[in-house]
DNA sequence: TTGACATATTCCGATATCGGCATATGATTG
DNA sequence: CAATCATATGCCGATATCGGAATATGTCAA
């Protein structure tokens, strides 16, 4: 066996740069594929495979528009993310204060030494 | 070129399942190798690499306890990853809200003609 | 020092990934 | 219909990934 498969994995789907980089841009609202292309430096294929990573994963929606179709964000499949790295929030907070604490303790022992 | 590291980038390294329930698993405290191997079904040199992964993106600490070595969360490299997914918040809970008003509109609307 | 234990590293094979390029599909306009 | 514009898909090469197995490193104990 290899990998796990990058699509229908929204935590796969945004270790990306870039993709991240296409989310932020659709908060301000639903775009075309080459604006986006564009305004991230990239190939219009290369965002195209983006896009439908994106998509697969359900963080974005498409809607025809003439010739183009416009991307729009779901954010919804992000909250998961969010909640589980908030899993953590009481360990980032409380428990280095903790360790500090520690060290600290350790440095004025050795002090008194 | 071909792709982005997966070390030192956490989106990366919490794009796994496994070392997310490595995570997950030491939030109860330090643990040695085997015992995170063990608990996870997984082998000890896998266990070992992944291991290897969180430590060099920050997410955890080692200490070495005879001929274990026991590894600590450092769960503050999480935060950046929480912020960001939290700068959506707004948009999974108010867009697609109006966005539902906007399909009910729809519907209502092709009732009537 | 030797042996046993705990962990890390290396090598391997299968596969997935990303970027680039060429091309296919789809929609609009004349 | 033909031409054009917008996007998607296919193929390729380079490389990264994961899991497995074997082995190396490191540490303690007798």
């Amino acid at each position: 066996m290899a990998r796990a498969a990058t699509t229908s994995d929204v935590f796969n789907a945004i270790a990306e740069r870039q993709r991240r980089q296409i989310l932020v841009l659709l908060r301000a609202g639903e775009r075309p594929v080459a604006e986006l292309a564009h305004e991230l430096g990239m190939t219009q294929p290369g965002a195209s495979k983006h896009l439908r990573v994106l998509r697969e994963v359900g963080l974005l929606k498409e809607r025809k528009a003439g010739k183009q179709r416009l991307y729009r964000l779901d954010a919804r499949g992000l909250r998961p993310v969010h909640e589980w790295t908030g899993g953590f929030e009481q360990l980032w907070n409380e428990r280095f204060d903790r360790l500090d604490a520690y060290v600290q303790d350790l440095k004025h022992a050795r002090r008194e030494e």
